[in-house]
DNA sequence: GTCTATATGCTGATAGAC
DNA sequence: GTCTATCAGCATATAGAC
């Protein structure tokens, strides 16, 4: 068979990435072999390792990347107001961020056990880090009185938890907007806050 | 090398099911093979397929085992009480059978996608009855007055969401006994559902 | 009921041609 | 930068001996 043409480093980079993000997501890491991802970027296995070392790198670098990215965001969302805006803030950011990524999403909660010890710390930090921002929050909130919380890490725990829940059920042709969602989970938040 | 002597059918059949769980929970449902789950049973490939048609088949086995278990012990500890009773019972009981069962709790939420669609659409439907229950005490409360909540099916799959958290970060040797978290968690459910 | 042996095919990764 | 060809090993599942 001819050879194909040229060369697109350039392309060719960013499609492996979304190849595998793409693949991990649909049917899982260990599922999913080095021939899938080729066959998807439309080129052949050995290309792949001009791009990664090896697989496990490849799934190490999805989540670092989708992890980086959600804290960048996150801190650029946010502005100093006072903690009842700033909790409406998150709960906003996290909502739509986690809507608009659902790949990248899935596969930072399902994949972190077949990450190496190594990679998975450094990943467990980088979400840790993201909490922290949330908890922050409600301290600030809790001492200044307008919130009201037993426990700052448990609620932390519980309110992602309960957000992040949505990319599980959400339909973009369901009955609810995105808008109405967040609203909805906005009252739910007020209340368990104590506002 | 001696074969080995004698007949467990009643002992061995179990033991597939309790390999599998552990290693699924433990590597997920594609890393681990036949090979593995036998090393495990301490017993030879072939003499698996005694007991199960298939790797596909074990998995499914797993799941509804796990989900009619839960929904017949759910039943079981609702009673016909006024709804904040029941909501306050759900929760207990959901964290704490949740808790107590944290492998086949984590295979019913990471290896859905490795259920082919027949098998899918038969675990989907146990997970709703499931949901259902807890729709039917918000409603219940909402009708009577009790509970204010805006949209029950939203509250519902955020609570449920918020609950199950619990097992991905809770430690036996951690500072918070079950007792402590289960209460927090009902005092941030009060506040949600307006009570 | 459990064993051993085997079929058929896919796996991650590399070497070397172009 | 991409290709083709290949290695060594493991996958699921079955057949047939004991």
């Amino acid at each position: 068979m001819a050879r194909k043409s040229g060369s697109y480093s350039e392309i060719t980079g960013p499609k492996v990435k979304g190849a595998a993000l793409k693949l991990f997501a649909e049917y899982g890491y260990a599922a999913v072999s080095m021939r899938q991802i080729a066959r998807e970027v439309q080129v052949q296995v050995g290309t792949l390792y001009l791009y990664t070392s090896n697989k496990q790198n490849l799934l190490f670098d999805l989540l670092q990347d989708h992890m980086t990215q959600l804290l960048a965001a996150l801190k650029k969302s946010q502005q100093p107001k006072p903690p009842t805006e700033q909790l409406r803030e998150f709960c906003r950011f996290h909502i739509f961020y986690h809507l608009d990524r659902a790949d990248a999403v899935f596969i930072s909660y399902m994949e972190l056990r077949n990450l190496n010890d190594e990679n998975f710390r450094l990943i467990e930090n980088l979400r840790r880090e993201y909490e922290n921002q949330l908890e922050v929050i409600l301290s600030a909130g809790q001492s200044e009185g307008v919130f009201a919380v037993e426990d700052t890490k448990i609620t932390t725990l519980a309110l992602i938890a309960m957000l992040t829940g949505v990319t599980t059920w959400y339909r973009q042709d369901g009955r609810l907007s995105r808008d109405h969602i967040e609203q909805v989970y906005w009252e739910m938040i007020k209340k368990l806050v104590g506002v």
